[in-house]
DNA sequence: ATGAAAGCGCTAACAC
DNA sequence: GTGTTAGCGCTTTCAT
């Protein structure tokens, strides 16, 4: 029946006529143009309301040639595991800032198949910019794109010419020196790390943090074994662990879900926690809220990585200066998983 | 700068020029016309390529008066929760299926504080269809739309007409039930339910499947407390149910994140799981494979109900029949959480 | 400050 | 089967 549902919405030619002036007016108020007078403006705003007028995106972005639309670009491989508590965390906070804004989220799943599908859709004028988040490798894909179009990443893209794309991140190397040092703080001499993809920079930056930290300390570094941050491989990672016969009283995992995994397995071999063993996570979602013990963690604001994002492009496609980089803050967030700080 | 980034896309004209036909063939070839001769269609599709063209999504919507975007309207008090799973791999399922579609997916935060606001934008025309996903209570702003746009619900809308909506769902009572007779069959007569939020379809119902098969068993079914489908609920409804002094050895709870807080109480009080007390969940998500032990639940075919929201709408705007209800079946996951079988 | 007119890139009758 | 002709609803010079 393909049936003609829509009531006719009103026109702004309507909205014209019922305020007594030209089209052009109405343009001018609904653009908020500071050339009318106060009378026309309240007079088309009244007869905006009267009909209840909305404005049709699709003759306006034809007309203007912006569309007012925000791609949210996500690779399949990532939808996968979109029920990463992070991952949906940044969307949300894009999500909600493009709220209070006039640009529409359009939600973009890249199939790796085909990713020319998708550049063309974005470079072909469908939108006015791009978020590209993915905890995975560097799309090289979408780092040309960013000449044609203004897209920010999420996460230090994994790319040559970093200098050239806009981003935004947090430290995690100084985050993975953080927990690292707190273990070292509350004791523990025979530090692990269950690091995450070495082909993703958070999780090489991880790795080199804990590194650090483990080394400064004069202390053994070569307990590391990985995981792709899902809970299956963290307990994986823990079980290759703890099977190479070395003491450990201190692991870092390079997320909370792998540090969930790692804790199962850690309970299983009646380890306790953080007792025998101490655990820091890393990310702050809610699976570090809910483990058993609370995990000690590494918190990352991810609804404000979003936000920041979605602030980027905007401001990016509005012209404005922005900074090629910026960096949000992490928080260690002391809780069951690891000992007391000694008394000092 | 307000850059004129995009290298002029291509557009339609140029396309019948290079091809040697009018735009019009262009535009059927395009939109898969079956009367257009094989050698102009192909003539047309190599222009296209060596151009990359790419349709104006503006142009062809005005034209048409059809966008092909479809909202997804997440109430800004379930965006808080975004962090939820189970809503996580509906809205993934969403993007998933719409992919393979010509229709787009436009991510909408409905503020709660100006429902007009959304309810303009998508009955403006703005959208072909829209999918309305949220644990929370019916929102009857949207029950209207549906009488002017295509709608779908995700879980029973908590409405009078329901007889006038779509939806996708799963039988929460039956799964509920059958959760709370396999906690029977393994021995445990003592049973307690950490019930959902009573102003939400899925609180509700869970709720009486429990009940039902608690009575039907002719046992005790006063030992009910609710959350709010939040781990931190789950754990203070825990406390509270311990704190009535009667024997419990059987927990069924809501959604697998209750589930979660709420072993983390029972093992601070000493009690094993699924020793002392057997506990079940209702998802199947993330926290129910990370638990520990890990958590025998009743698992919904969560991106399945999104696919089949996806599918319901596109149904209904490309004038299809489709059924108002769709259900889909839910799993008990049988884990680690629950006594074994006795022999039978 | 306001209006008139000319499109934006495409689809949709309608003629051929 | 294909081209021609009008717009879709809006923004945008350009006059006034």
């Amino acid at each position: 029946m393909t049936t003609e549902l829509t009531p006719a919405a009103p026109t702004l030619e309507q909205v014209a006529a019922l305020a007594g002036v030209s089209r052009s007016t109405v343009s001018r108020v609904v653009n908020k143009s500071p050339h009318v007078t106060d009378e026309a403006a309240e007079a088309v705003r009244r007869a905006i309301d009267t009909l209840g007028y909305v404005p049709n995106r699709a003759a306006r972005s034809l007309a203007s040639r912006k569309t007012h639309v925000i791609a949210l670009v996500v690779p399949e491989s990532t939808a996968k595991v979109f029920a990463d508590p992070f991952f949906a965390s940044v969307v949300q906070g894009v999500a909600l800032h493009l709220s209070d804004t006039e640009y529409t989220l359009n939600m973009v799943i890249a199939s790796e198949a085909s990713p020319d599908k998708t550049r063309r859709y974005l470079i072909g004028g469908n939108v006015d910019g791009a978020l590209v988040v993915s905890h995975h490798t560097g799309d090289h894909s979408y780092a040309h794109i960013g000449q044609t179009l203004p897209v920010v990443f999420g996460g230090r893209p994994l790319m040559e010419d970093e200098s050239a794309s806009y981003f935004v991140d947090v430290d995690n190397v100084a985050g993975a020196e953080t927990a690292t040092q707190y273990l070292l703080e509350t004791g523990c001499r025979n530090l692990a790390i269950v690091a995450g993809r070495q082909d993703m920079p958070a999780g090489v930056d991880r790795l080199a943090g804990w590194r650090s930290a483990v080394r400064r300390a004069g202390l053994d570094d070569s307990l590391v074994e990985s995981g792709d941050f899902s809970p299956r491989h963290g307990a994986d990672a823990m079980r290759r662990l703890l099977h190479r016969g070395q003491p450990i009283d201190g692991v870092f995992c390079s997320n909370d879900q792998m540090a969930a995994g790692a804790m199962g397995v850690l309970r299983e071999r009646g380890l306790r926690v953080p007792d025998d063993v101490s655990v820091v996570g890393f990310d702050g979602d809610y699976f570090s809220e809910t483990a058993n013990p609370p995990l000690t963690t590494i918190a990352q604001p991810a609804t404000g990585l979003g936000r920041r994002m979605a602030e980027v492009v905007v401001d990016l496609i509005e012209g404005r200066d922005v900074e090629r980089v910026t960096m949000m803050p992490t928080q260690l967030l002391v809780r069951g998983s690891t000992l007391p700080l000694p008394q000092s």
